[in-house]
DNA sequence: TGTACATCAGTGAACGCGCGTTCACTGATGTAC
DNA sequence: TGTACATCAGTGAACGCGCGTTCACTGATGTAC
């Protein structure tokens, strides 16, 4: 039996409003969202989302904390991509974070905006994780086996590194390197620039100058 | 002639205005910002921002400008303590960038939230020579007399440097390096860590491993 | 020095808007017997 | 297999709020003669 009104039971409707939620910061931004524009792109009651996840706050947490979840899964394949090399690894991690930044801009930015996130248990695991993977690949470039040896100076390269792929990313996605790239377009400067860019902070961080002299890898 | 009753003319509006909007951003950051906010700090009634910005966007856009204006002092600034050494001097720069949004969280996010600010030709131009600073700082790095002489790796190098301070100091905002400063405090440990990490991405990046050794500069 | 007038720099009340959240409710689904 | 009942998953109307902007206005200041 065919019933074409709408049932008054959505089904997935959670997942339905993160999945909006998504669609809208990819649009708009952070600062073009909103409750009611959610549900009325599930299409749904401005009262809905309110039973799954609170109040707004909850829902926007949730998207973050799904987003830190496929961060990681991003860096945990940019590793793997390194082939074993410890610096083509970190290289691939890299990557792999301006990558998702740019394919995610709502929600990459969402992901640091702490003012308008509830500080949830699952949030701070899933970005822990995040991190983790970094640290690890950090680790391994120091030859280390466990985040437990690295001292100050390990974290500083943790720090390094992270901060030239975060500020890569928001300075990109803020248009800032559109003077760089004029005729070519950004992801044209991104797929030239990123790789020479990552390989000379691993050199000055790792100090071994061939350890990252391989050729980089581009990916698309 | 003491006259306790509020003039009818404020006198210095405008700037009172900026001035209040900067206190704003300060305490709330940018998403705190109202117009009437604003007009209420200033003590003055709600339409007369619009007299002298047109709107909210105008009067962000002023803050923002001067914001630029406020940042290039501090990179020439920086870049005149490395004492003629280039290496130094762009350490400087890095130092004093940061600084900067450390000490200006608000207005240092608001100076990259394009969404909000209208493309004036004073922006632009004030963004702009912010980022001449820098531009001429690697072109002294890389031993060239005129920026109209760099090329595209030395333009990725602007990139990087651009993205390593911008990135680390947008994490430590965020609270991001918390974790690695538990005892010592944020302040600490950007004292510690940010000298060395710029030191070594300078030293990825320009290739001379004796250009960058000196001792860092730690500047409070 | 005085006066008329234009311009500047605000006032304050009002507008319509979209927002997040609440509330009593109801339709659908699952479960116990 | 049927029935009673609890629980789940939403509805939709209403609330009060702060917001940006407008408008006709007015008080203060500057200028011409």
């Amino acid at each position: 039996m065919i019933d074409m009104a709408l049932p008054y039971h959505h089904g997935a409707l959670r997942e339905a409003l993160v999945q909006a939620t998504e669609s809208l910061l990819a649009e708009r931004g952070a600062e073009g969202f909103s409750l009611r524009e959610v549900a009325r792109r599930a299409g749904v009651s401005p009262a809905a989302p309110a039973y799954h996840f609170g109040d707004a706050a909850g829902l926007l947490t949730a998207v973050a904390s799904s987003g830190f979840e496929a961060l990681t899964r991003a860096l945990e394949a940019g590793d793997a991509s390194g082939g074993g090399d410890p610096m083509a690894a970190l290289r691939g991690q890299g990557v792999a974070y301006v990558q998702f930044a740019l394919r995610h801009p709502g929600r990459f930015r969402l992901m640091f905006r702490q003012g308008k996130l509830h500080a949830e248990a699952t949030l701070v695991q899933h970005a822990g994780a995040a991190h983790a993977v970094l640290a690890r690949g950090v680790c391994r470039g120091f030859g280390l086996a466990t985040v437990e040896q690295l001292g100050e100076p390990h974290w500083n390269a943790v720090a390094a590194l992270w901060s030239l792929v975060h500020g890569y990313a928001h300075l990109a996605i803020a248009g800032k390197f559109e003077p760089y790239a004029a005729e070519a377009g950004l992801e044209a400067f991104v797929q030239r620039s990123l790789g020479p860019i990552l390989d000379a902070s691993l050199r000055g961080l790792f100090g071994a100058p061939g350890a990252a002299s391989k050729r980089p890898r581009r990916r698309g």
